[in-house]
DNA sequence: GCGACAG
DNA sequence: ATCTTGTCGC
């Protein structure tokens, strides 16, 4: 199998990536556009990435669920090269190429394009306020959110102990996003809005699907599909 | 200068 | 992310 090489004007060092996050960054559009949570007819996607740093090799999942049963729909892989080493504040450029290519495999494989985009990681919640969501939002213009299972550098109170309690996610004193309790007693997940979704719609749409985990479905469905197809290609050969 | 740090 | 066994609990 061919596996392809990140785009020749793919960023190559850290101020390259910062000044193409800066120029991106202007264009996230804050409202709200998602579908309402649960909403029938309505398709979400999730998005994962997993590495075999060593063959340098680093495999996409993108795959589309109904809303409100949280059924399979279809699932798409791509496989690439690693773009770009992982850095805290700069994980788009690490997971992007191979993300969009299996988004254009699900796309051609459902027939449709997804309502909405959950990514595994965050969105606002950043440095610079401009996570993989929002870095994927802007380039597909399809609305995404991001949900991470680690509160990276920001700081929240601890949420009441309930599903659907939750706690400001805070740089500072400004509100980046939110530790949000999926289950009762167990860690909360941190949510942030990406382009075109607010904060409040993406924790209703994550208690929506992280109906019987702690992950939402869709993050569950995508991390599964691109371990396997990782494996499946890191298997064979040598 | 020394850690911490989404995945 | 990834390296990794058993174990406690629903």
């Amino acid at each position: 199998m061919e596996i392809p090489s990140p785009p020749g004007d793919w960023p190559r060092t850290e101020a390259e990536a910062l000044a193409v996050q800066d120029e991106l960054r202007r264009r996230v559009d804050e409202t709200d556009h998602s579908p309402a949570p649960g909403a029938s007819g309505t398709v979400v996607a999730g998005l994962d990435v997993a590495y075999d740093d060593a063959r340098d090799v680093v495999a996409a999942a993108a795959v589309a669920l109904d809303a409100e049963s949280l059924d399979v729909i279809a699932g798409a892989t791509a496989f690439g090269r690693v773009a770009f080493p992982y850095v805290p504040g700069l994980l788009a450029f690490r997971e992007v190429p191979a993300l969009l290519e299996a988004l254009v495999r699900l796309r051609e494989q459902s027939g449709r394009e997804p309502d909405l985009l959950v990514c595994d990681g965050y969105g606002r919640a950043h440095p610079r306020r401009f996570g993989l969501a929002s870095h994927l939002g802007v380039l597909t213009g399809v609305p995404t959110m991001g949900v991470a299972k680690n509160p990276f550098v920001f700081t929240s109170e601890e949420p009441r102990p309930g599903r659907g309690d939750s706690a400001p996610l805070m740089d500072g004193t400004e509100e980046v996003g939110s530790a949000l309790r999926t289950r009762d007693g167990v860690k909360p997940v941190y949510v942030s809005a990406g382009h075109r979704v607010s904060l409040r719609a993406a924790e209703a749409h994550t208690l929506s699907l992280a109906r019987r985990y702690r992950l939402p479905e869709t993050t569950r469905r995508a991390d599964a599909l691109c371990r396997a197809a990782l494996l499946e290609v890191t298997t064979r050969d040598a």
